[in-house]
DNA sequence: GCACTAGTTATTTTT
DNA sequence: TAACTAGTGC
């Protein structure tokens, strides 16, 4: 039991035995930081620290559920069970349920998700009569959104007159009245955006001292993971927290700070030495994940920033391959040639699908990707973009739930009152609004006393309102006595939500039916799920965790194994053997939008060595010459990340004969005056490029693998040791991989992907085939 | 009040 | 390209 310390490297041992004070762990990429962080926490409980005292603060769900099965590993589930784990959201939203009633919020309060967010202000724009144009809801929400990370509110922003000020020069003098308006509603909806569970965390924390109290009592070692990632708002809450007893530990890596658009300020991790002077420092510097190669090839990227904490990331793994750069002459010849690549590999080193993933610095680059893969028949999941739960159909289903738990829900109400269409427009929804806003009142308080309140409605109207008030006060002492998954099913039943869908049968309505299919199984796990535990498995739980819960969450456990398709950002904290950088290119990667500042830029550096240092094993790099963005081609630059990386890490291999078109893209002045800007600040560079394409050979196969020869390939003539997933090679056709089987005895086939001649029907009786693997 | 169409507009990254 | 909006006709 005690023997795990003898796994850890003398720097891991010290910072799992460092118990009391404040300590911050600099953990440099792949040096086994979550092992340390479990090792720690788990050493704490050894030590005698009672599980409720200690609060771990992660970045996503997923990284608390793993740490606290790798706990449970070593002091036993009974116990691991009682750790305050999670990200800020869920933990401090969880808090703020017990507590509501101090800030005058229903415990029931709905989490509004950026989506509802939108609408609403949207729709105070539109009530206000505000130039749309000029104040577009998502920009304003952004801005409201870093107000309230930087814990002003709106009466600190009424005080401050640079606030205003810069408002102002942005022609947007309003927004000051759309943020309180927003409030407003927000608190009349019971409803807290993602901001909201902070800041009102804060407002809890600071005005009530006694509760301050509490929890500083409670969370006695508090640890942050992915501290470079923490905002203003969370770095005051960890503060007060801590207060009292000090046992602060902070992990994270200055390097790996990607989340500045959200409010992380980099600072936090930079200047926690002075904020608590009495800090012990570790450093964790060895990397266990990456090639010597691609560690050093990160490094010599990352040392072109100025602002970072001294360290220097090591390993004393293989050398490894060189990282691969190839360009293309477009989008979809890249992501044909990331999935041959892959197929390639899978093919010859007999890999599985989810060693691979393939990164990007926009989620709209996923889907040349996805052409290619599925045109390989390669399984892929992507993560992140427009999510399960962001569907319409749904977002919709969903607002039926929180209409009965919360029927305050503004968002929530305008979007199911007419849906499915039931005859209540947008002239009579403007009517209750007005209605509701003038008596301060929510709009379904308004439909509870329409008898009362004279709005110009003709009967027939009122009786469908009044229909809907019915239909929903009766769902909601349905609720009472049903369980979640029978409450869910039946609001698809008295909703006809389906059938609607059924009726239309379009393959999109068909989709969609499979949907709300899926969120019905999906309740049932959620239930199954909690009650095996022993945990509360009510309809209030299953619509937070929905709110806050992300793509990375949802993962599947007994899925075939699938390529994973994410964004950099996404990515961070996971690592795959082989990785693909897709999207090397000016304006893309670094984006246009973050090249106006040195911190920006920096930001976008720290993205690709976040990027770079996912790989295991290999990466590759790619460019294209043009890509369709907005429906238009566009002519693209290789990236300056690419030249940043020290040479002697790189392999060019971009097939011949594309060269010749790249030639000529390099040559012409294409782009006549356009973007004369800062693009070819350095001719050499293109010059470079230029004859390392030209020399360079065709690509498939991938060299430097082993050949497979030796590998004794069975022939198999009546065979039935075929399986679904196996490689196998044929005579004329190479090598491919088993799809699918059917039929049986002589008639038994087999579809088979080849990487030469596509997808194939084989009968097994005439078919030589070699398994390979 | 609603369904359909044409035209516009937008892409960074997410709890 | 795709998603959203405004405008039109019923």
């Amino acid at each position: 039991m005690a023997n795990y310390l003898d796994s850890l490297n003398p720097a891991q041992k010290e910072a799992v035995l460092q118990k009391n004070g404040p300590m911050i762990i600099i953990a440099g990429a792949g040096s086994g930081k979550t092992r340390v962080l479990t090792y720690r926490i788990a050493h704490l409980m050894q030590q005698g620290v009672d599980a409720f005292n200690i609060l771990s603060l992660t970045f996503t769900n997923k990284a608390a559920r793993e740490m606290k099965e790798r706990i449970a590993a070593v002091v036993g589930p009974s116990e691991s069970k009682n750790l305050w784990m999670g990200t800020f959201h869920s933990v401090f939203a969880r808090i703020l349920r017990s507590e509501a009633d101090k800030l005058g919020y229903p415990s029931n309060f709905t989490i509004y998700d950026t989506q509802d967010s939108v609408r609403l202000i949207g729709a105070i724009i539109k009530e206000m009569g505000l130039d749309k144009e000029r104040y577009k809801a998502k920009q304003i929400l952004n801005r409201i959104s870093s107000f309230k990370n930087s814990l002003i509110t709106v009466r600190a922003y009424f005080n401050n007159s640079d606030l205003q000020e810069a408002d102002l020069m942005a022609s947007r003098p309003k927004v000051g009245d759309v943020y309180q308006e927003y409030v407003d509603r927000c608190f009349k909806s019971g409803a807290m955006d993602f901001d909201d569970l902070l800041l009102r965390t804060n407002e809890l924390l600071a005005r009530f001292p006694e509760v301050l109290a509490k929890y500083q009592d409670r969370f006695r070692y508090i640890m942050v993971d992915e501290y470079q990632d923490t905002n203003h708002s969370q770095y005051i809450i960890v503060k007060a927290l801590a207060d009292r007893f000090q046992n602060i530990c902070v992990v994270g890596d200055d390097s790996q700070s990607i989340y500045s658009f959200r409010g992380a300020n980099i600072q936090n991790i930079l200047s926690f030495q002075k904020d608590y002077p009495d800090t012990k420092m570790f450093k964790l510097e060895q990397n266990y994940r990456s090639t010597q190669n691609i560690v050093n090839a990160a490094n010599s990227v990352i040392e072109k920033n100025k602002t970072k904490l001294d360290k220097e990331v090591w390993t004393t793994n293989a050398k490894g391959e060189q990282i691969k750069v190839m360009c293309s002459i477009s989008d979809g010849e890249e992501g044909r040639f990331v999935a041959q690549s892959i197929f390639d590999y899978k093919m010859n080193l007999q890999l599985h699908n989810n060693q691979f993933a393939v990164l990007y610095r926009t989620n709209s680059q996923s889907r040349a990707i996805e052409d290619a893969l599925r045109k390989k028949s390669i399984a892929y999941k992507i993560y992140g973009g427009i999510s399960f739960y962001g569907r319409k159909e749904i977002k919709d289903l969903l607002s039926y739930l929180r209409m009965i738990i919360n029927p305050n829900d503004e968002e929530a109400l305008k979007r199911v009152i007419n849906y499915p269409a039931r005859g209540i427009g947008a002239t009579t929804i403007d009517k209750l609004t007005i209605a509701a806003n003038h008596y301060k009142k929510s709009i379904f308080e308004v439909l509870k006393h329409l008898e009362k309140i004279n709005l110009k409605l003709n009967s027939g109207t009122k009786t469908k309102l009044q229909n809907f008030l019915n239909m929903i006060l009766r769902l909601q002492i349905d609720a009472q006595k049903l369980n979640a998954f029978e409450i869910t099913e039946q609001v698809v039943k008295q909703t006809q939500l389906v059938k609607d869908l059924e009726k239309e049968g379009t393959p999109e309505a068909i989709s969609k039916v499979e949907n709300v299919q899926e969120l019905l199984n999906g309740v049932k796990d959620f239930i199954t799920d909690k009650i095996e535990s022993g945990e509360d498995a009510s309809l209030p739980v299953f619509l937070e965790e929905v709110a806050l819960a992300t793509d990375l969450d949802a993962d599947k456990k007994d899925d075939k194994p699938k390529v994973s398709l994410m964004s950099i950002h996404q990515s961070k904290g996971l690592e795959y053997p082989y990785v693909y950088i897709v999207g090397l290119e000016e304006n893309l990667f670094p984006s246009a939008m973050s090249m106006n500042t040195r911190s920006e830029l920096e930001e976008e550096r720290r993205l690709f060595y976040v990027a770079l240092t996912r790989a295991e094993k290999v990466a590759y790099l790619t460019y294209t010459k043009t890509r369709y963005r907005w429906g238009k081609l566009i002519d693209c630059e290789p990236s300056r990340f690419l030249e940043e990386i020290d040479e002697q890490y790189l392999e060019y291999i971009t097939p011949k004969k594309i060269a010749p078109a790249i030639n000529r893209f390099l040559n012409e002045d294409i782009f006549g005056d356009a973007p004369k800007k800062i693009r070819f600040q350095k001719p050499i560079q293109r010059k470079k490029f230029e004859k390392k394409q030209e020399n360079k050979v065709v690509f498939t196969p991938p060299k430097n693998l082993k050949k497979v020869a030796h590998a004794q390939p069975k022939t198999n003539l009546f065979d039935n040791k075929i399986v679904v997933g196996n490689i196998i090679e044929h005579n004329r056709f190479g090598r491919g991989e088993v799809l699918n089987l059917e039929g049986a005895g002589p008639n038994k086939k087999a579809e088979i992907q080849f990487g030469t001649v596509g997808k194939k029907k084989l009968l097994l009786q005439f078919a030589k085939l070699k398994v390979i693997g």
